[in-house]
DNA sequence: TGAATTCGTACCAATAGGGTACTAATACTA
DNA sequence: TAGTATTAGTACCCTATTGGTACGAATTCA
């Protein structure tokens, strides 16, 4: 299925509301509290994004989640990496490096398979999609959006 | 995640035999072996693809399927459409019409949901991007890969 | 009549997705 | 120093989806 995950949209909704405050830190609870998402799952998934860095997180009482980079840097490809995992079109196409050897083996059609190279271009051409996408762009699309509801 | 399911696959390959060979009818088994597909899995495949329209079925002996249209007119998302249902970006966008209603009640977050506005914007923009890629950009693409492997 | 095929439907098993629970580590505050 | 609020780490559960199978009925050609 060509489709975000909860946990992506989860993410993206936190995120959102980290880039409308960028300097306060923010907790999990209140972020899940604003926006009525299950608290557990948000904290882990707030871990996921601290430890890919699109986060930082302040320990201790009063401490919470910041942006850990400029929302202008944050792409929605990075976004999904942190929390689901490398964009992968199909099993055999959208494995980069050293992962290349072991997606060929991944697709088990091999050189019979008449739509590998093909999908490795779509492939490509997604991640740029993808990648093109921005933070900021998100938190500024839907403020101008919710503005016209108004 | 953003990846397309293997059924998708499986419909790709199939329609991109069938594009190579427009004239000619093959049967589902044929295609499997070719490909090295579960052949019962690529029959309810093909029989998914029939009832959108995208291929043609004929019964009997000497039967099988051919194209039900051009392959320029085939859309990558009507592709996925056809196999897995309509794209979805996220529970909360990315549907038309009148099932708009109900996607409203799926998206809990309400309007609350900071992203809302944003990804029907991304959802547009990527069922775009699958729109403008036909069936015959990929077999046509695949052809000029693997030439120049050989 | 028989063989080859699609059609319709129902079913099974494995995996991933969504969600929870609990304990440890850290840091502020009083 | 004690208490409290927070993140970090891990392990687990449940359900829906996905990948894959099976079988009988309808259709067509030889």
């Amino acid at each position: 299925m060509v489709t975000l995950s909860k946990k992506t949209e989860y993410a993206l909704i936190a995120l959102t509301y980290l880039t409308a405050e960028p300097k306060n830190t923010h907790s999990a609870r209140a972020l899940a509290q604003r926006s009525k998402m299950p608290p557990a799952l948000l904290m882990n998934v707030l871990k996921q994004l601290s430890g890919a860095g699109l986060v930082e997180s302040v320990r201790g009482a009063a401490g919470g989640y910041r942006l850990g980079r400029p929302a202008d840097e944050i792409t929605l490809t990075e976004v999904i990496a942190a929390v689901d995992g490398p964009v992968h079109l199909t099993a055999c196409a959208g494995t980069a490096g050293e992962e290349r050897e072991h997606a060929r083996q991944g697709c088990r059609l091999g050189g019979g398979c008449p739509v590998h190279g093909a999908l490795e271009g779509i492939h490509e051409r997604l991640v740029a999609f993808l990648s093109s996408i921005t933070l900021e762009q998100i938190a500024a699309d839907e403020l101008a959006k919710s503005a016209g509801r108004n």
